[in-house]
DNA sequence: AACGAAACCAACCGCAAACGC
DNA sequence: GGCGTTTGCGGTTGGTTTCGT
């Protein structure tokens, strides 16, 4: 697309339920000329409403269209160019103890977004890890037939992931839903799970700041759903939300 | 230079939770 | 509490770019 990453915008497909072609809406990649409206509109009258943002802004999107564009790549916050290896490392840490929730990994990484890391892993991380014979959805070592040699291919081609690999139970089992059901974490190997108690919010910020110093699985500090929830963030400097459940709406804020 | 394969990544979809009445 | 609407998330798709032959 021509927009911001210097790639062409080239009006496209796309597939056959869409969600914004019932109303006329325009799909594919944005223009320069859109990516200005919403950040002019934004910058005026701010995120949220989404639903209503395209009227009121004059783009002939959806709501959604729109707040992914802004989210992932018009958001001043959004720090453009190619991971680092201290982000990398860390998206490595994160992903070990949170499996695939990239909008909570993002949240911990500045101005990067859960597209963004989520792509990075699907075409990077994952593949490295295979090839250091390690699964990339258990963090555990890949029984000797698996390891994925270099130059070898992940199997399955442009599907690099599982189905249901978020279901799995291994040792990064989260559950799905929020309420109050909590996250189960084992993270020392091959042991069976640790089911970790609940715990408190500033345990957890210091759970994830020590994630991100060091190896914070030394500290044995558990951590529960719950609190992984009461951290969704909005963090300013954070490009990304990072709620596990449901932010509130700006203007509830 | 031409072609095909692989890699990359923006954007889409479906779903579930939160919200508001 | 029920119900419709809105928002946000994770998984997936497919067009474009890059690489290899």
């Amino acid at each position: 697309m021509t927009s911001s990453n210097g790639k062409k915008a080239v009006s496209k497909k796309i597939s056959t339920t869409p969600c914004c072609t019932k109303m006329g809406m325009k799909r594919g990649p944005w223009t320069v000329e859109e990516d200005e409206i919403l950040v002019d509109f934004i910058k005026k009258e701010g995120e949220g409403r989404w639903r209503s943002l395209p009227k009121r802004a004059g783009l002939l999107r959806c709501g959604k269209s729109c707040r992914l564009r802004w989210m992932n790549y018009l958001r001043p916050s959004v720090k453009r160019g190619g991971i680092t290896s201290d982000e990398e490392d860390l998206i490595l840490r994160l992903h070990r103890l949170l499996g695939n929730r990239w909008s909570l990994i993002a949240g911990r990484i500045p101005g990067r977004t859960d597209n963004e890391i989520k792509n990075y892993w699907n075409t990077h991380l994952r593949k490295k890890l295979l090839r250091q014979g390690i699964d990339p959805q258990t963090h555990k070592p890949l029984d000797a037939n698996n390891i994925l040699k270099p130059g070898e291919e992940v199997s399955g081609g442009k599907k690099p992931l599982e189905p249901n690999s978020s279901s799995h139970t291994d040792d990064t089992t989260v559950n799905s839903g929020n309420g109050a059901s909590k996250i189960s974490v084992s993270v020392f190997g091959d042991e069976d799970n640790e089911e970790f108690g609940f715990f408190y919010d500033d345990k957890f910020s210091s759970f994830l700041n020590s994630l991100i110093n060091d190896d914070p699985f030394d500290s044995n500090i558990p951590i529960s759903e719950s609190m992984l929830q009461t951290h969704s963030c909005k963090d300013e400097n954070v490009g990304t939300s990072c709620s596990l459940g449901h932010d509130k709406r700006p203007e509830d804020i």
